[in-house]
DNA sequence: TATTGTTATACTCTATAACTATA
DNA sequence: TATAGTTATAGAGTATAACAATA
């Protein structure tokens, strides 16, 4: 019996490559980030606050291109763990702002690392000009579908 | 109002922008999908089946790399809708195989086609050389994962 | 004893719609 | 009227565990 690889077409096109790369590397991700009882949705949540606090949260549901119930969702986890503090923003009473606590801080640079070593230990059998070019390429289609013409 | 590009992090790492670039194209598809009101799950799940017909469910799993309890939803799913049929495994009463029907042949080379324009339209913009890069590198990142260290 | 697939259950990620409180 | 965020609800995609039938 062969080997059985995944192949969902006989000729596998890039969009189910990508998808089937993403994939994995999210299953990887996910045993990583079980330390720190954590999923790789709210990891991410709490890198863009993270990068952008204090931030309304329909800023970091255009970062996180999810929808504003979504925030909700994920904001609340963060704060029920301790990571996030939600705080009134002082120019516009309907809108939340949301920061780090220090422990949030704390989280995401040992986070921040670890994915790092996961990233690169999942590329590592790559060339660094593949590297490159992936990054390249794969950049180039993330801004072409926000800005899609332009 | 800055055009709040999504970044998640300042110097973005390979791993999310793949991720970020499946999201986009899962979005895509399931929306390319909805005139046969079918998933991209049940798609892929589809394509799998008709490429390896008739398969038993625990083929199918591996394929798809997904628990056998996951298999027995979508293929629940695809037989509901008269895309495929069940049928007891000669060799083996314990096994279950699954086959197109003639239906389920006819959409998934729609599907197929689908898909397949779908993919070049979200791709356009990259030069035959940077898909080629692509596709050989996401292709290696793949196997890897199939057969680690070998 | 091991394997195939199912039932039961639950979690993650995401969306739409209706609503509230402001603006 | 429009916007920010919530509550309510739902669907997609996945997993573990217990089990029945068969090997």
């Amino acid at each position: 019996m062969p080997p059985t690889r995944p192949d969902p077409s006989p000729e596998p096109q890039l969009g189910e490559l990508v998808m089937e790369v993403a994939r994995g590397l999210r299953r990887r991700f996910a045993v990583t980030l079980e330390p720190w009882g954590i999923t790789p949705h709210e990891a991410r949540a709490l890198r863009v606050v993270g990068h952008h606090e204090p931030t309304r949260l329909g800023v970091v549901a255009t970062h996180l291109r999810i929808a504003p119930r979504s925030v909700t969702d994920v904001v609340d986890a963060l704060e029920a763990r301790g990571f996030v503090a939600r705080e009134p923003d002082p120019s516009d009473r309907r809108a939340t702002r949301v920061a780090l606590t220090p422990e949030g801080r704390r989280v995401l640079d040992e986070l921040d690392a670890a994915r790092r070593a996961d990233s690169e230990d999942y590329f590592a059998g790559l060339s660094d000009r593949d590297r490159a070019t992936l990054a390249r390429v794969l950049g180039r289609l993330v801004d072409d579908r926000r800005a899609p013409g332009g």
